[in-house]
DNA sequence: CCGCAATGGTGGTCAGACCACACATGTCTC
DNA sequence: GAGACATGTGTGGTCTGACCACCATTGCGG
């Protein structure tokens, strides 16, 4: 006898469906995607697998469902992701460390990218946005670094870990406006020594 | 007249005391959680809203489900973080240079923890498998080195881009074992500014 | 022209049914 | 007694149909 039942589970197979369906017609964030019954006739499947697709997708913050409208794609880029998971994740000791060393790597890999990347233009809107702003926040500075790094993935995954790295100490980190602009003004001249020296110094790194 | 909808969707409702229950009776991963009929009389919801709930979780790769065994909590460290996201943005091609050019920067930094955390023994095993070992595959080669740096979490980004990598590029990236012999001997020595240039030349990056 | 009730479409939830699969148990055969 | 087989039970997987809550539109009456 033929098997007529794909080895996948029908949840994953209705997102593949479905992530087909929202290339071929072009749909873009903020677009209403089929209704969830027509959805159920057009794949052949039941109403409840297509609910359980739509909730995984949801989770992931790659749809947004409202009641009586509709069910609409949302901006991916700023989908969550983590909330959930930084609040399972907290118990091991091991990990709280991985997080903390790996973000100051990827912070670091920022650097080194926004000191190839970055033009003059954006040193002055650096070096002016620290000194007029109020307060330099921490997780300020390096939303602007990743983003002159030009480098999206890398960013995403920098607020990743950065949501993490909130969810584990108790109030975000806070450093003085002169690291801050020592380290944009190392940039500024393109001096990577200066620069990564300045970061630790930020950072308070006893390492290299 | 007294509200009896909760303003939050069920879903999330039942994920909040799934996880309640979890930490209260000290679950850990690999442990099996209640049957869904089971959360289904207990939670006083209905079996389809607490299937709902065990997609998004499973979707975050927070839970584990075996077709008629149980569903079982699984290591959360293993969870997607970036997968799903770059799944649909591996169709811009910016997407792609990020791709490379993050993988990059997180083997150097893979390289930078190994130099301060390998110890001697590591380093015989390392220089051994490369002299004795067929043919030196890339991947097999940093697998080693991020399992040297002993950050998890590095490591398991470095596995997801390292997977989107091979999915961008024809064939797996091959360099000779020379190049990784004097790279595995810069480490030894730990001299970092000729593990740099080793894996520089490796990679033919022109950077510098 | 405006305001408002009726209507239809949408997501939200539930109950019940049946299937597919894994495992433990019991039973039969040799 | 030991091994092979059958069976039962519990589990996730899926579908159907029903009803509720909410929203937007329509169209009617003022």
């Amino acid at each position: 006898m033929i098997s007529l039942v794909s080895t996948t589970k029908v949840y994953l197979e209705i997102i593949k469906q479905l992530r087909e369906m929202i290339t071929d017609d072009g749909l873009k964030p903020g677009d209403k995607i089929p209704s969830e019954r027509e959805l159920s006739e057009r794949l052949n499947f039941g109403r409840s697998s297509v609910r359980e697709a739509l909730r995984a997708l949801e989770m992931l913050g790659l749809i947004e469902t409202r009641r009586g409208e509709g069910t609409f794609i949302r901006d991916f880029r700023d989908h969550r992701l983590v909330q959930l998971l930084s609040t399972f994740i907290l118990q091991d000791e091991k990990a709280k460390t991985d997080v903390f060393e790996t973000v100051e790597l990827i912070e670091i890999d920022g650097l080194q990218l926004a000191l190839r990347k970055m033009k003059s233009k954006d040193h002055e809107e650096l070096l002016n946005w620290i000194r007029t702003v109020d307060v330099v926040r921490h997780s300020d500075f390096f939303y602007r670094i990743i983003r002159y790094a030009d480098n999206y993935l890398l960013f995403r995954i920098w607020v990743i870990l950065k949501e993490y790295y909130e969810s584990l100490v108790p109030e975000p980190a806070q450093y003085s406006r002169e690291d801050y602009l020592s380290l944009a003004e190392a940039l500024a001249k393109r001096d990577e020594a200066k620069t990564l020296s300045a970061y630790r110094q930020l950072r308070n790194l006893s390492f290299k």
